[in-house]
Order: C-alpha cells, then structure tokens, then sequence
DNA sequence: GCACAAAGTTTTGTATACAGAGGTGCGTCC
DNA sequence: GGACGCACCTCTGTATACAAAACTTTGTGC
C-alpha cells in the first residue's frame, strides 16, 4: 500500500469517527510524523481529503477538519432525497434485481429481531444489512456517476450520524421502511420504490431532528 | 497562485476542451516540463483531476486522461436528472426567486434572436444566459453538497458536448424549455418546474442521441 | 520461429532540503 | 497605557534527489 493510501485512509477514518473533531488544525508535519510518513504524500492526502469536502484548506494556515453540525442536515437530506429516490427508481427498473426479494425478507427478520428481547445484539447486523442494500442498489443501478455522488454522500452521512443516537424503536420502523423499499424494487415497480425512499428519509430526518443533541 | 493551481487549472482547460483527448498519458516530467512547474505541485494536480474523474491513475503507468464516449451519455443524464429535477424544485420552493421572471423573459427573447436572421450570432449569449441560469438555481437552492455534486457533473457535462453538434432549430426549442423552467420558479410552482427541467432534459439528451456521431 | 526470462530503462513514489509567506510576540513610540 | 511596527519564528509551498516498481526490449533456449 502507497505512503499517501495509507495516509488518506487513517486521516479518512479518524475524521469520520471524530476522533479529528471539526476544527482541528491538521499540521503537516504533525501528521506526517503522526502517521509515519513523509510529507509529500501526506499533502496529497490532505488533497483528497479537501476533495471529499472532509477537511478545507486555509490559505497560509493548512487545512482544517471541516465543520459539520446539525444545521448541514437538511442540505445533506436535500442531495440524499436527489441521489436516492432516483436511485430506487432506476434500480427496480433494472434488470439484476435477484437479491431483493431475500433482502426485504432480510429486513423483516432484522426488525423483529430489534423488536425483539435481545435488541443490541441485533444493532450490529441490521448496520451491516443496510450496508447491503446501499451495495446492491449502487450494482442494479449501474452508474459509475451516480456512485461517485453516493459515495461522498454516504461518508458526510456517516460523519454526521454521530449527533444523533439511534433509538432502538425508530431502528425497527427503519428496518421495515428498508424492506419496503427492497420489496418495490424487487417487484419491479418504480415509483413505489422513490416512493417508498422518499417515506424513509423522511422518518429519518424527522427522527434525527427531533432527537438529537441531547 | 499557487503553481498546483496553475496545473490543475490548465490541465483541466485543456482536459475539457479536448487539447487533451481521452486516452492521452500525462506523464509527469512531461506535463510538469509543459506548464513550467515542478513535479510536486503537478502531482497534486493529477490527484485533483482523478478525484474530479477527468483522469484516471493507471497503476504503475500513471494518470490518463478518462475516457468519454456516447456510452456514458445515459449514466450522466440520469445523474443530472436526479440532481437536476430537484434543484429546481428546491428553487421553486426558495425564498430568493426575484430574478427568475426576469431570466424566463430574456430565454423567451433570446429564443426570437435563434429563430431570426443572424442565428450565429445569437449562439454565444445564449451559452452565457444558460451558465446564468444555471448560477442563479444554484443560489436559490443554496445547498453546497448539491453545489458540489452540480459543479463535477456540468464539468463531465461540458467536456461532452463536444461529441454532439447544436442544430440552431434544437437551441431555439431548448431555449423556450429554458423559459419554461424559469418561469415555473418565478411562480413558485415546485411541481411544475420539475416537470419542465424533466422535459427539457428528455428532449436534449434524445437530440444528442439521435444528431451524434456525424 | 516462438516463448520465456533477465536486464536495462523509464516512470512513479517518497523523502528531504530550501525558500517564501504569514502569524505572533515583543518593544517602542505616541 | 494602548497601539502600531518590526523582527523572529513557524508553517506551508516548491524543487530536487533518491529509491523502488513496472514495462519494454533483447537475448537465449527449446
């Protein structure tokens, strides 16, 4: 693995689980000595990460780690709406839609699971399922463009999840939006599919909104 | 300016003017002996222009400039749809919407001026009054992730324009649709300026279709 | 004659050294 | 006592030198 890989990916991962909050200076010689490496290739991931809207870098005083509060949500939401409604349209009229059906069921199970007695145990895997239907839609969709959006999208998402805990009860109702999202596209009906998108980014933002900063 | 700038910056010119045609290899000492700068700053540049997607590095062979064909026509419509529709929703529905009547009327003169004698000399206002309607859906949105999101995707958008020729009876027509989403902003109807940016989308991308290549 | 391997050459990737710009702190002047 | 200015210092920005990896070419063996 190249210096500045290494590099991007430690900067990358430490920014999103905040243990860089926002505001923190990013000295290159800091770093660099930090992560064991040079500055050359820290400077090109310091790039990348300014890319990824991660970190903005001042003129004359390096880069910091970008700002991120509670009021970028509905922006954030905004290009989420854009990005996914679209994207369960295009993926229930895609043509590789075989892994739906089993994933909505998927989802079912995993909000009984979470209704269920045992419901921290089931937190880990439902994360991990909703990982799995971003990656199947971002394969039935099929557009390296969109992907692209996604991508940077999903990683703001996650940086931002943080300001709101995840209360078991709106993670069941979560569980079952997701499996009627998987269930419109898995039947192939389009607007069902941006329909139902549309529903769960809805319950989430209102759910975050309401819930958050405590 | 900074020499990363500069290369960044000229590279990107030359990249979306075609000086630099897909396939092209930028090797460094070259592209860094070219723009008189050093080959630090110019590999910054080429990280830059991979994240924009206007490159991409080879492993081993460098960076090239991306490919870009008819094929990539639909990803990146169905990309712009999915940004596009809703930035023009989101303008319908924003508080700072004064100058779009205005804009509506100068697309409904500049449609006149298309249709008249001197076509040719209608063109290039044209271009700029689409780039200023362009900038003032992007400030009432005011949204800096769909800003982002817009800004890579008009540069793809540009560097594919060249593939298809302007008929001036097209740019007579997709100025009235330019007219129409102005309008439908001016009024503050969401639902119809979707719809008009949703046509006006249909209809360019089957023109490019059906006039390309030649 | 073709294929495989090895060596050479060109290229990228990294480190370090140097220069310039900006910021801070102290001193002096008003 | 406060404010402005100068000097020092730290940090970024750039260049260059070195190392490593990959591709190409050539030679040899089958």
């Amino acid at each position: 693995m190249r210096a500045s890989d290494k590099a991007y990916t430690e900067l990358r991962r430490d920014i999103v689980e905040w243990k860089l909050p926002p505001g923190t200076v990013l000295g290159e010689v800091e770093q660099a000595e930090r992560l064991g490496v040079s500055r050359t290739p820290l400077r090109e991931a310091l790039a990348r990460l300014s890319a990824d809207g991660l970190a903005v870098q001042q003129r004359g005083r390096g880069a910091v780690v970008s700002d991120v509060s509670l009021d970028h949500l509905d922006n954030l939401f905004e290009l989420r709406r854009a990005l996914e409604v679209e994207s369960s349209r295009l993926a229930a009229r895609s043509e590789h839609r075989e892994g739906f059906a089993r994933l909505a069921q998927r989802f079912t199970e995993a909000a009984d699971a979470l209704g269920g007695g045992d419901a921290g145990a089931a937190l880990e895997p439902y994360y991990r399922l909703a990982g799995e239907l971003d990656e199947a839609i971002d394969q039935a969709v099929d557009n390296p463009y969109i992907e692209q959006a996604l991508r940077g999208l999903r990683t703001h998402l996650a940086r931002v999840r943080r300001l709101a805990q995840d209360a078991p009860d709106r993670l069941r109702a979560s569980a079952f939006e997701h499996a009627a999202i998987a269930g419109a596209i898995a039947a192939g009906d389009s607007e069902l599919a941006a329909a139902a998108t549309l529903l769960h980014l809805s319950h989430s933002l209102d759910h975050i909104k309401t819930h958050a900063g405590s």
